[in-house]
RNA sequence: GCCGAAGUGGCGGAACUGGCAGACGCACAGGACUUAAAAUCCUGCGGGACUUAAAUCCCGUACCGGUUCGAUUCCGGUCUUCGGCACCA
């Protein structure tokens, strides 16, 4: 029976939305499953075939879980501040609030052709003040705590896009936009204390079931390191210098300390330090160097030294050089490092290159050669002499430091607090007001949302100022506290603010009251399961987490986790198998193939190209694979009829019902799809089918090809829709098969094939096998040293 | 450099806990139907040897070695690709 996939999917998206098939309700008998997808960008590109994908694999958890009899909670929504839109606005003159509702609605229309069982009546956009204000108040609450603060820094600024960017935002020096190379500026910056959080983000990570790569890839985004901090003296000063160490009982192999150019103590003894020009001009050099440069490019060491301060080894008096050098970072640790030459390749570079001693104490490898990193025993280094346990040795020394009170254990961790401002319009303004008398003073949460202004000129000023800085009736206002004339923030947040939190919005779109009501809260949170991109790991994923600590630091969730669950899918490849992008022309429209195939076909060929964890290059000819099954799945209606099973399907249908039900938990569609590939092609061998296992069969593949099914359901007087019929249940009884093939091997090697009763015993099996004609010759004059079965598996005959 | 994942036919990919490697799909080849093509259906399809054919045998899961009755799977080493981090003390 041919069906034209234009006209039922038209109509069974239309009763599906009119009946209100997918719409969670806020309580329940019911079981709550809550399944979250990242939410889009509505670029005006229109949507990509990676969202497909990305929306498939929850959207076919989602439909099994309502037909398992769950309350699904499975919403979408448009996360609409941004860039791309704002440079559109400039380039065209139109408004960014017309643009983004132009492409929620384009995007709204797409995500509805291909028949996602969204409930469509939480949609949230992050870009309405309803919403935003809600952002705007987390923001005034971390205020209120004391984690947002602001700093003159060097910040990463994109000079093509002017704006300062976050350290996440310019991996590898450029630009997460445009790609243009990051420079060093010196800007004021709005910070939130992400660090505050660190360790709880990490300790987070071993109560959540994230899949391994994920949670390692955080892991080393927080990194986490022990060790301690000791105070070396200025010689012949009251100064401590700092330093932080992971190898504390290496202390007696320090030969030079090293400070950060930028370490301001250096200025606090210019008038010691006899070679200052030289020292100022070093410094000159390295402030000109974008990070990029610093990190990635130099491997050869530059340095100056300090002449005419020295520093002090506290376990031994030894006078030490200090120097700077531009390899010590003054944003980690404590921006000076103690040098260890002879056990850390770094300072052995460096200690090479200026002629500085180098003491081994660490036994095991050739200090005139090369660093050497290993464990052994310690040596040249009094009471750690001896010492051939790292643990030991450290905490040993630990222990020294700190009785003698010249140091302490100390952990630190590279993540960095978070950049929150951006010189830009199409974001969320920063409630805060600067007042000449009262200092920063933040907008009173009455009169949230601070709304964006209306304005016509989107360019950011000279020198990358806010668009929000020339509108005076925005930025002149009074002082919420002295009432006197004061200054609004003009500069908006990044992108990621929106998309920390909005998948608490989804539980009550429509709240004045509250981010969401508790009682909604308590019921669906926390989400059961997240899946989205490798890409936002690091990002999305640990700044929506540290917003959801928070929140849940000051009471307003239930959980300190926000998602219990998290996955990934892999890229949609193009044909030629590069990743997909305008530049190269190879983009795949999801909406011309569902022009052409329909959105069955679309659905069912990205699930069936390969591991969905993986990236997989589209194959057009492979979409006309999927294209076919769907067919002869039209075809099983015209060869069903009767009740009850067919003998000959029966394992099959059991068998296949088990797979699917798994292979779906585990997101393998593209076997669970095999596998109904499989049965239909055994069904069509068998000429025949009973309506109810027609049922059974429709019902398996309904997640992934729904109108097809809902299609034929109806035909076959399936009462209500499909998509809230019972999940297939099967009888593990009746996947075995009562007779079982097993091979046969001599000394390993397969030589025949022998079908046995299920669970035989050792002795008929073998008697049955060595009757075998092809087992024969290979058994006959020989002697038989060792026979092995496994039960249902194999027979293996060791000969000699 | 460090951390993680992976390497299987012409292609995308299967293979439970160590037990018949290549499921399923694509491509390709042959056949049926057709005036013809498309569509559909049937058959074959890792490489090699031998053979009229059937059958049979050998090799084969990046490479080298090991454990085992038996290894795509476990262990040691090497190479390659991808992703992340990276002068982080």
């Amino acid at each position: 029976m041919k069906h034209d996939f234009k006209v039922i999917e038209a109509k069974w998206q239309k009763k599906w939305e009119e009946a209100g098939v997918f719409n969670a309700v806020d309580s329940s008998e019911k079981p709550k499953f809550y399944a979250l997808v990242e939410f889009p960008y509505p670029s005006g590109a229109g949507m990509h075939v990676g969202h497909i994908k990305a929306y498939s694999g929850l959207e076919v958890v989602s439909r099994k879980r309502r037909m398992e009899g769950y309350n699904v909670l499975f919403p979408i929504g448009f996360d609409a501040f941004g860039l791309p839109t704002e440079n559109y606005a400039i380039k065209t003159g139109m408004h960014p609030r017309k643009i983004t509702d132009d492409n929620i609605v384009k995007f709204t229309e797409q995500l509805k052709k291909v028949g996602f069982s969204f409930d469509w009546t939480r949609v949230v956009d992050t870009t309405n003040e309803d919403y935003y204000k809600w952002t705007q108040w987390i923001f005034l609450k971390m205020f209120e705590k004391g984690l947002v603060f602001r700093n003159k820094a060097l910040v990463n600024y994109c000079p093509s896009c002017k704006v300062v960017l976050s350290n996440e935002d310019s991996q590898g020096g450029k630009c997460d936009i445009c790609k243009s190379d990051v420079v060093q500026k010196s800007k004021d910056v709005w910070y939130l204390r992400i660090t505050e959080y660190s360790e709880k983000l990490l300790q987070g990570l071993e109560e959540v079931d994230y899949l391994p790569n994920i949670k390692q890839q955080q892991m080393n985004w927080i990194g986490k390191s022990t060790g301690a901090f000791v105070d070396f003296m200025i010689a012949d000063k009251e100064e401590k210098l700092r330093v932080y160490t992971t190898r504390p009982d290496t202390l007696f192999g320090v030969t030079f300390m090293v400070m950060a150019p930028e370490n301001p103590l250096i200025d606090k003894y210019a008038k010691e330090i006899t070679n200052m020009n030289e020292v100022e001009e070093y410094r000159n050099v390295c402030a000109k160097k974008t990070e990029f440069e610093r990190t990635q490019l130099v491997k050869e060491k530059t340095g100056v030294c300090l002449n005419g301060i020295e520093a002090v080894n506290p376990l031994n008096g030894k006078r030490i050089p200090i120097y700077i050098a531009d390899y010590v970072m003054m944003g980690y640790g404590t921006g000076a490092i103690m040098a260890v030459p002879a056990h850390d390749e770094r300072d052995y570079d460096f200690a090479k290159k200026f002629g500085i001693d180098i003491i081994e104490v660490i036994k095991g490898g050739d200090i005139s050669e090369a660093a050497y990193t290993g464990d052994g025993e310690m040596v040249n280094s009094e009471f750690l002499n001896g010492y051939t346990n790292k643990k030991e040795s450290i905490s040993r020394a630990i222990e020294e430091v700190e009785k003698l009170g010249i140091g302490e254990a100390a952990v630190q961790y590279k993540m960095k607090d978070w950049a929150f401002n951006r010189q830009r319009y199409w974001g969320e303004p920063i409630p805060i007001i600067h007042c000449e008398k009262c200092g920063v003073v933040p907008v009173p949460y009455e009169e949230l949302p601070l709304r964006l202004p209306n304005i016509e000129n989107f360019e950011p000023g000279v020198e990358g100022e806010s668009p929000l800085a020339k509108i005076d009736s925005f930025v002149n206002c009074t002082c919420p506290k002295c009432k006197g004339p004061a200054k609004r923030e003009t500069d908006t947040m990044p992108q990621w603010a929106g998309s920390s939190w909005y998948f608490l919005r989804y539980l009550d779109p429509n709240n004045n009251e509250a981010l969401a009501s508790e009682d909604k809260i308590n019921y669906w949170m926390p989400v059961d399961w997240y899946n989205g991109g490798m890409e936002h790991v690091t990002r999305h994923m640990i700044y929506s987490r540290f917003w959801h600590h928070f929140l849940y630091d000051i009471g307003a969730v239930n959980t300190p986790e926000p998602y219990a669950k998290r996955t990934a899918q892999g890229l949609i490849l193009g044909p030629d198998g590069d990743k997909m992008s305008k530049s190269k022309g190879n983009v795949v429209d999801p909406l011309d193939v569902v022009g052409v195939f329909g959105a069955d076909v679309l659905r069912t060929y990205v699930l069936f190209m390969g591991d969905y964890a993986s990236a997989a290059p589209w194959n057009e000819s492979s979409v006309k694979g999927c294209k076919r099954f769907l067919e002869r799945v039209g075809n099983l209606c015209d060869i069903a009829s009767g009740e009850g099973v067919t003998p000959n399907l029966e394992t099959a249908f059991h068998k296949t019902i088990k797979k699917v039900s798994n292979d779906f938990e585990e997101m393998k569609f593209n076997t669970a799809i095999a596998a109904l590939m499989g049965l239909i092609n055994e069904i069509f061998d068998h000429g025949s089918l009973t309506k109810d296992e027609l049922i059974t069969f429709i019902k398996l593949l309904c997640p992934v090809a729904p109108h097809l099914c809902e299609e034929i359901w109806e035909k076959f007087g399936g009462e209500g829709f499909l998509a809230l019929a019972s999940w297939p249940k099967y009888d593990e009884a009746k996947t075995i098969d009562s007779t079982v093939e097993i091979a046969v091997q001599i000394n390993g090697k397969l030589r025949g094939v022998v079908a046995l009763a299920l669970n035989c015993s050792k002795e008929e099996a073998m008697a049955t096998a060595k009757k075998v004609p092809d087992i024969q010759p290979f058994i006959e004059g020989k002697t038989i040293v060792k026979e092995i079965y496994v039960p249902n598996k194999i027979i293996n005959i060791v000969v000699k």
